[in-house]
DNA sequence: TGTTAGCACTCGACGACATTGAGTGCTAAA
DNA sequence: TTTAGCACTCAATGTCGTCGAGTGCTAACA
């Protein structure tokens, strides 16, 4: 268990590694005001906090940067709530602002404004669609042998699929099976879509639709790639400006993960609900060993949907970036609430 | 004019600056066999080049480089066509074997190994939808005041808009509207639904849909968004590789131009049909003045739809990505006709 | 017993300086 | 016109000494 005094100088060196990106030493602490403590106490507990493992020094003359725990530390418990500077509010709000046209913009704005205003990268996951409703489902026939199969779901977000057509259908039997289709599956979350297929429509199918079995593993296509994760991510060059990156290759090895989108999804996919932060080594990617990320989820209707968050080195302004980043959901959750209700 | 034996030299110096990244020198042009000329006598040689703006001197005791103009000259007059390798064919093919299934799967396929092959970063823009004509139009009401309005071309693509709907539209209008619009429009090209609307379905609209104007306003939002520009990149951290782009702030410029779409569009959207080579400052961008661009078109039915591209640094293996990329506009091009067609 | 002043020590950063070598330009001879 | 030879240039590299921020330890102090 640290010490108050301990965790007051755990705190003053993180705060100042944040801002300054160098190591902090012990007369930079003690003449921090507040602490009326010398330099020569702080240098022995900065000794014990080292021997704990919250901290660490690249050399032997150097001062102390915070080890990956030291930061887990810090979020954990000394970190305060930071209120948002009037500026940063005004220009946060500016997405809430403009009408929404299409989710995807409002996402796009999001992932862009928060890019903006912390100077880090920001990436957005989502919205989920699983749980989204089928509203209308059609099929439009391009030619004899293909068609496109778009399905419409309550929240006004279209998904199209290229089906390939079994030899010989007439055009009277494919509006057959969308009219069974759209009175049968109408309201069915899409994620139940297939097994309600097989459950519930096939049976009529089989007494309506010719020819049958074709038909239904034709239709089943449309119905499979749905939910497909989108990503959205903005201010890739802002990892440059961390001096932590100053060497090419680090960033190399950086860029190239942020090119791989499932691995990209597969660390922000935020299987918790709320506020996710992972420091350093605790991403168990080796590559992410000098970043952090900070996730949090929004909502539609108070269910999760969606995860929005960002990346940056492991010396992180956190406490802004909570901030931010729950302000943000805040409003985008109420956005795509009113959006998808129906406002 | 240049003479015989300074196209030779400035050729060698260029393919050497390509594969070595370093200036080179008199000796090891004088070495390389075929040339009976000693180095003295190249070293005059390269002396006139540089007085006539082919070839730069990084500093005074260092070899040459070639300059934006040395470029031009040996893209224009000094490269000969090059055959690909098996082993380059055979990856090549990859992507032609496979089932296609949407349209956008090849697009990004073909960047995927576009930026694979050449170790550039690769753009692919399109394909364009102008041209493409109107198959079927749908709108899905969601609520009271919201549809979707959904296009389908005779390529399979699909469009959406969010619509706002007028206060108080019976379903029934709705509908009537829809049926008015596919037999009027359908086989339209995309670029003229606006002002055939208004020509040719507004009349027929006023007879027989309430209340007339609102709708128009409507619908016309559904046209108006068509046809924005679809861009994808891949290999961007390829750029860290070249030994040019070692410093970190050269890089930084360029991933932010690589972050603005807008920006890519506009220096790859080929205006001129067929390859384009654009090196340096030919780019009248200041961030692109060490790079340079290669791009060519791809085709529809022998009509341009988009453009195939990569961007890297001036120093590039042109003749190799020409090969390249001639080959993969012609794959591209027999595909997307195939499917667009209709085989 | 905890705190602090003092001091020797460590080690990266930085600048001065010499060395090296690839490459040039010029001159004079072939 | 070509080429051998030579003096010259200059980035790159390495070595060395200095500087200073920062430490750890010890001994004195409250």
């Amino acid at each position: 268990m640290l010490s108050d005094r301990q965790r007051c100088i755990l705190h003053a060196i993180v705060d100042n590694y944040i801002r300054s990106a160098e190591p902090v030493g012990s007369r930079t602490i003690s003449k921090r005001e507040g602490l009326g403590i010398s330099s020569a106490t702080i240098r022995n507990e900065m000794a014990d906090l080292e021997e704990l493992g919250y901290l660490e020094q690249p050399h032997t003359s150097a001062g102390r940067v915070p080890s990956t725990k030291g930061y887990r530390f810090y979020v954990d418990n000394l970190i305060k709530p930071q209120n948002l500077s009037e500026e940063e509010l005004a220009n946060l709000k500016q997405i809430f602002v403009d009408r929404i046209t299409h989710v995807e913009q409002v996402i796009e704005q999001t992932a862009a404004i928060l890019s903006q205003v912390t100077n880090y990268t920001s990436v957005v996951l989502g919205p989920e669609i699983f749980e989204h409703r089928l509203k209308h489902i059609q099929i439009v026939p391009l030619n004899e042998q293909q068609a496109v199969a778009i399905v419409v779901t309550h929240t006004g977000r279209v998904e199209n699929t290229l089906l390939d057509l079994p030899q010989d259908i007439p055009p009277s039997e494919i509006e057959k099976l969308v009219n069974i289709l759209n009175s049968k599956l109408k309201d069915v979350p899409l994620w139940q879509l297939r097994q309600r297929l097989y459950r519930e429509v096939a049976s009529e199918m089989r007494r309506h639709v010719e020819p049958y079995e074709e038909m239904l593993v034709t239709i089943e296509e449309a119905f499979k790639n749905e939910g497909t994760d989108r990503i959205f991510l903005h201010g890739r060059a802002k990892i440059i400006n961390q001096p932590e990156f100053r060497d090419v290759e680090k960033v190399k090895d950086l860029f190239e993960l942020l090119e791989q989108n499932d691995q990209l999804i597969k660390l922000f996919n935020n299987r918790e609900t709320g506020l996710m932060i992972r420091i350093g080594q605790e991403n168990s990617i080796d590559v992410m060993k000098n970043c952090s990320i900070v996730t949090t989820s929004y909502y539609v209707d108070g269910k999760p949907v969606g995860t929005v968050g960002i990346l940056g080195p492991t010396r992180l302004d956190y406490a802004k970036v909570i901030a931010v980043l729950d302000y943000l959901a805040m409003g985008l959750s109420r956005i795509l609430t009113d959006a998808f209700e129906g406002k």
